[in-house]
RNA sequence: GGCCUCAUCGUCUAAUGGUUAGGACAUCAGGUUUUCAUCCUGAAAAUCGGGGUUCGAUUCCCCGUGGGGCUACCA
C-alpha cells in the first residue's frame, strides 16, 4: 500500500507532522466494562434527545463498571454558540448524569485521554490523517464548492447517486506534481477518502439495538479533513472514539447510514471497531399529524430549561426517560419503589427501534409519583430551589414562612396514601394559594341554602376545638351534619336520598369554601391545624359576614 | 428520485409459529374517601394492506402502503 507517491503527497500536505502517531493506553478495566461518551455539537441548548443519549450512555457505562466522558464536537465553527460547552455540561450536570472524563461545567477538563474538545485535537487528526494519505487511502481535493454544486446538480440531472465518487472523483488520482503545484499557488485542500466500496455492496452490520442489519456499502470519497483543517464527524468519530476506548457508540439514528463509511475507516485505521448503539428520535405529533423528530427551533419542550423552568422535578424526567428507554422500568419501580434509578439495569436490546412519542401526560403520572414519595422537607427544599429561579414571589413567601410550607407540605404525605397532586413546581402555588393570602373569597354552594350556611359556619366556630384529634373531630362534624339534617356519610344518604339535605361533604363544602375559596382541598382537619386556630375563626366569621 | 430503516390498543410497549394478544398512561363506568388528588373494581381499545411458506402466521419470506433517516468541506 504503501508507495513514493502517497509518501510524497502526503509530505507535501503535512510537512511539519510527524507521520508516527501517538497510540493512548489501553484502559485498565474489569472484564465487559462500558466506556461511554456523550458527543455533542455545542451548536444551542441542551436538547431533551441529548439528555436521553447522554442518560442510556452514562448508565451503560456505569452499570458495568466502565467510564463515562463527555467531548466536545466542535469542529463547526460557523454554527457554534459561545454558550453551548457550558450549557450541555452544566444541563447534564443539573440531571444528575455524572461524568468521569472530558469537560466539567467550570470549563475544567479531567481525564488521561484528552483534550477532550475536538478543535484542540487538530494536531491528532492532522497526524492520523497525514498516515492515512501516506497509505493511499486518502487523498487531497482541491474542487471549490462551486465545482462540487455543479457536479451535484448534473448528477441530479441525470438521476444517478450524488456524491464524490468513481469518474465524479476528479483528485483520486492527483499526481504528487500537481499537489506540489496547486500547493505552491496556495490553494486551500480538503482531504479525502479514497474509498474501497463498490457499488451495490452490502455489509452486514450488529447494532446494539437495532439487531443485524444489511447496509449499502460506502463508495463515496467522503471528506476527513475539511479545508479549514478542522476534522469532520466522520474522521473524528474514528479517531476519538479509537483513541479514548470508546467501547460503546450510542448515538442518534440518523448516524445509521455513515456506519459503512465509518467501519471503512476504522478498518483502514486497522483499529478495532466499537459497538454501535443507534437510538430512535423522540419526535412529536406535529399539526399536520405526522411523526417528526422534536425540533430546536419549534418545540419548547425539547429544550431541558423547559423542564428547569416548568419544574419538573429532575428525577421525573430521569425516570420517564429510562421508561423510554426499556419500557420494563415502570414495573422494576413498582416493585422497587425506593430505589435509586440507578439500580436499574438498561437493557439496549430493549430499547425501542422506532421513534416514540413524547406524551407529557404520562410524565405528569410519573412525576406524581416521584413528587408523592419525597419527604415535606425535600418537596419544600425543591420548591424553593425552583421557585429561586422561577417565581420571585412564591420564593419570598416561602422563604419567610418555611415552617408552615413544610407543614403545608406535609399534609396527607404520611403513611401509605400518599398525596399525588403535585406533578410539577409550577403548579404548587395553585396549591397553597390560600395559605400565602387571606383574602379568600367565600362563595356559598348553590345546594346550601343561607340558613343553612350560616347554621353550619355559626355551629362549626362553636364546636371547634383545636386540641381535638382528627377522629374526635370528625366525629363531632359528622354531629353536626346530622343536627342540621344531613346525612352522616354518602352510603345513608345513597340508601335514602330524599329524607336529608344532602351529606356530610356538602356540608364539609360550605366549611372548605370558606377557609380556602375552592371546593376541592386536601383534608381539612389537617388543612385546619396548618392554619391554626386564630385564622381559622378568623376565615369562617368573615365568610358568616359575606354570606 | 436513490439508498437505508421502522410498523401491536389514542400513547409507551410485552409476547409467541398454536395465547381469551398481556401491562402501563389516557378514556369511560362503578366503588371507597368530608371535597379533590389518590386508591380499588370493571369496560372499551391494537397485530398497516396483499400475497406466499406452514396443519396453523401477529410472528418467517416477498410485494405494496405509511412513518422516519441519509443523500454537505453540518453534526
Amino acid at each position: 500500500m504503501v508507495d513514493a507517491k502517497s509518501t510524497k503527497i502526503a509530505d507535501l500536505l503535512f510537512p511539519d507532522i510527524e507521520s508516527v502517531p501517538d497510540e493512548t493506553p489501553d484502559r485498565n478495566l474489569p472484564k465487559g466494562a462500558a466506556v461511554t461518551r456523550y458527543a455533542p455539537s455545542p451548536t444551542g441548548f441542551l436538547h431533551i434527545g441529548g439528555v436521553y443519549t447522554a442518560l442510556i450512555s452514562e448508565r451503560m457505562a456505569h452499570q458495568s463498571d466502565g467510564v463515562f466522558y463527555l467531548r466536545i464536537e466542535d469542529t463547526d465553527k460557523q454554527r457554534e454558540i459561545a454558550d453551548g460547552v457550558r450549557l450541555i455540561a452544566s444541563g447534564l450536570g443539573k440531571f444528575g448524569i455524572r461524568v468521569d472524563e472530558g469537560v466539567h461545567p467550570d470549563m475544567t477538563e479531567t481525564g488521561a485521554y484528552g483534550p477532550y474538545i475536538q478543535s484542540e485535537r487538530l494536531p491528532i487528526y492532522h497526524t492520523f490523517i497525514k498516515k492515512l494519505v501516506a497509505d493511499g487511502n486518502a487523498y487531497p481535493c482541491f474542487c471549490t464548492s462551486e465545482e462540487l454544486d455543479q457536479t451535484r446538480e448534473t448528477q441530479e440531472l441525470q438521476k444517478i447517486k450524488t456524491g464524490y465518487y468513481g469518474r465524479w472523483a476528479k483528485h483520486r488520482v492527483i499526481t504528487s506534481e500537481e499537489v506540489e503545484e496547486r500547493l505552491g499557488r496556495g490553494e486551500q485542500f480538503a482531504v479525502r477518502l479514497k474509498s474501497r466500496g463498490v457499488e451495490g455492496q452490502k455489509i452486514k452490520f450488529t447494532d446494539l439495538i437495532k439487531g443485524d442489519l444489511n447496509l449499502s456499502a460506502n463508495e463515496n470519497d467522503a471528506i476527513l479533513l475539511k479545508s479549514d483543517g478542522y476534522p469532520t464527524y466522520h474522521w473524528a468519530h474514528c479517531v476519538d472514539d479509537h483513541l479514548m476506548r470508546t467501547t460503546q457508540v450510542i448515538r442518534g439514528d440518523e448516524w445509521l447510514p455513515s456506519v459503512p463509511l465509518h467501519t471503512e475507516l476504522f478498518t483502514l485505521m486497522g483499529w478495532e471497531l466499537p459497538q454501535y448503539a443507534h437510538l430512535a428520535p423522540i419526535v412529536k405529533i406535529d399539526e399536520a399529524g405526522s411523526k417528526r423528530k422534536l425540533s430546536k427551533r419549534k418545540d419548547p419542550e425539547a429544550n431541558v430549561e423547559y423542564y428547569f423552568e416548568q419544574g419538573y422535578p429532575i428525577a421525573a424526567v430521569t425516570e420517564y426517560l429510562l421508561n423510554l428507554i426499556n419500557s420494563d422500568f415502570e414495573d422494576w419501580r413498582r416493585e422497587h419503589p425506593d430505589t435509586p434509578h440507578t439500580e436499574f439495569i438498561v437493557r439496549l436490546e430493549k430499547a425501542n427501534a422506532s421513534g416514540a412519542l413524547f406524551d407529557f401526560v404520562k410524565l405528569a403520572d410519573v412525576s406524581k409519583a416521584v413528587v408523592s414519595r419525597m419527604s415535606a422537607t425535600e418537596v419544600c427544599a425543591a420548591v424553593i430551589e425552583w421557585a429561586n429561579q422561577y417565581d420571585a414571589e412564591l420564593a419570598a413567601w416561602l422563604a419567610s414562612n418555611r415552617d408552615e410550607a413544610i407543614k403545608i407540605f406535609a399534609i396527607e404525605r404520611t403513611g401509605e396514601k400518599r398525596r399525588k397532586d403535585i406533578a410539577k413546581w409550577s403548579d404548587v402555588r395553585e396549591h397553597i394559594a390560600y395559605f400565602m393570602t387571606d383574602e379568600v373569597v367565600f362563595v356559598r354552594p348553590e345546594k346550601i341554602d343561607t340558613t343553612t350556611a350560616t347554621e353550619i359556619l355559626t355551629k362549626t366556630i362553636v364546636l371547634i376545638d383545636f386540641s381535638d384529634s382528627a377522629e374526635e373531630w370528625l366525629a363531632k362534624f359528622r354531629a353536626l351534619a346530622t343536627e342540621l339534617g344531613f346525612a352522616p356519610d354518602t352510603k345513608t344518604f345513597k340508601a335514602a336520598p330524599e329524607t336529608f339535605k344532602g351529606h356530610l361533604g356538602d356540608v364539609a363544602s360550605v366549611l372548605r369554601l370558606a377557609l380556602t375559596g375552592r371546593t376541592n382541598t386536601p383534608d381539612l382537619f389537617e388543612l385546619m391545624q396548618v392554619l391554626g386556630e386564630q385564622r381559622v375563626k378568623e376565615r369562617l366569621e368573615r365568610a358568616l359576614n359575606n354570606l
